[in-house]
DNA sequence: TCCTTGCCTAGATGTTTATCGAAGCAAGAC
DNA sequence: GTCTTGCTTCGATAAACATCTAGGCAAGGA
């Protein structure tokens, strides 16, 4: 549950590098990075994201009462933005609370910067 | 083919708003928004858009063989990616033309702009 | 101690998706 | 006209996914 357990995307290897349209991406770096993309690829998870960047930290018993879902499919979803590396959670007592990781929104961010790209595509 | 087919994802109505952190997004924009990242959240697909994304323009008979799939496989994908309304395509003469729609990614990019959030979260 | 609450994991199920081969269609060559 | 080439659509199949119920475990209160 804590940060000690190992996330499955590695920030470090992940959007590293130049933004989308600078160039051609090789086949490995896609697939460090589409998880990323995935993770966000879902109307819940999307919301859940946003619910937890918009706030320093958010247990989880508030998050789940937002939707029309049982328990266990939300943390079904949390776990998957947990393993794309996109939020921290700790348990603290009786809950659990959720954070955003910002460093990966920055990268995430800096792969979409279109204004990279070398000719006329902006 | 041309783009006189209406894209599934209105552009005008997606991430016209506010970063992911800056509020809690609500159900009906996050169902608007996910097919976006939904589109990229494959490693074939990402591939694609940053070899389009690369050049001002790019036709299918390049792009079909960087990869180890099918003509079918590729066609399907880079149809996902014109509903997502991430890119344009156009036949001419022989061979279809793909393009990058830059504003699409300059909205998504802001929609991932962390530092847009209330709070310590940044 | 036992009970309750909060959250996660396990297992099952229906839906979606990625992929292929076959077939179709448009454009150009002959 | 026919043939070839480039790309798409169609139909099928296997893998992945979202969701549920049931069950488990840890923390706190009685």
């Amino acid at each position: 549950m804590s940060k000690q357990e190992l996330p499955v995307v590695d920030l470090n290897a992940v959007a590293c590098c130049s933004p989308i349209a600078a160039r051609p991406m090789d086949a490995d770096q896609a697939a460090l990075v589409a998880p990323l993309f995935k993770a966000l690829g879902d109307p819940v998870r999307l919301r859940l994201m946003s619910m937890i960047a918009s706030v320093p930290e958010i247990c989880v018993c508030d998050l789940t009462p937002a939707f029309d879902l049982s328990g266990p499919t939300i943390s079904h979803h949390l776990k998957l933005l947990r393993e794309a590396g996109l939020v921290d959670s700790e348990r603290r007592g009786t809950w659990v609370w959720y954070r955003a990781k910002p460093e990966a929104f920055r990268k995430l961010g800096a792969l979409l910067d279109i204004s990279a790209a070398p000719a006329a595509a902006a």
